[in-house]
DNA sequence: GCCAACGTTGGC
DNA sequence: GCCAACGTTGGC
């Protein structure tokens, strides 16, 4: 099983409104993004991703499964962009900021860290499991 | 709201 | 295929 993170503005799409899709999840579209849509492309249904809240909040406040592979985003006429759909599996115990991520030895090298404009990006499985513990939840 | 970093576009 | 111009993202 692979980890991975999904970047949102939480005023255009927040957690609370991810977990109001259910576990029928939905499309995470509206990526337009080549590294970030490669990186739906490699998923696989069961893998887990971490929701970031960006720009307000900059935290990392649920955890959310993969539950499709890439597929046409229906939000765009061009077949270039492809998109995953997501549930929320839950949230964290408590939100884990971009602070105390760079405040973390262990996370310094984390993609969010490194290149803070990749709204779909990998997850090391010891940073995953790193941020869980801080955040108060299960891997 | 500003601006640095990064990606994309298009002229040559 | 290079690079300048432009647009977007996201932290501050």
């Amino acid at each position: 099983m692979a980890y991975w993170l999904f970047k949102s503005e939480p005023d255009v799409f927040s957690w609370d409104q991810q977990v109001a899709l259910g576990d029928a999840g939905g499309e995470w579209h509206g990526v337009r993004n080549y590294q970030a849509r490669n990186n739906m492309r490699a998923m696989v249904p069961g893998d887990r991703g971490f929701f970031y809240h960006s720009q307000k909040g900059r935290e990392v406040v649920g955890i959310v499964e993969v539950i499709c592979t890439a597929h046409p985003d229906s939000t765009s006429e061009d077949p270039r962009w492809d998109c995953v759909d997501l549930r929320a599996l839950r949230p964290l115990t408590r939100a884990v900021t971009l602070d105390e991520i760079r405040a973390e030895p262990g996370l310094a090298d984390m993609v969010l860290v490194r290149n803070s404009r990749l709204s779909v990006q990998p997850v090391r499985p010891e940073e995953w499991q790193r941020i869980c513990e801080l955040g108060g939840t299960e891997p």
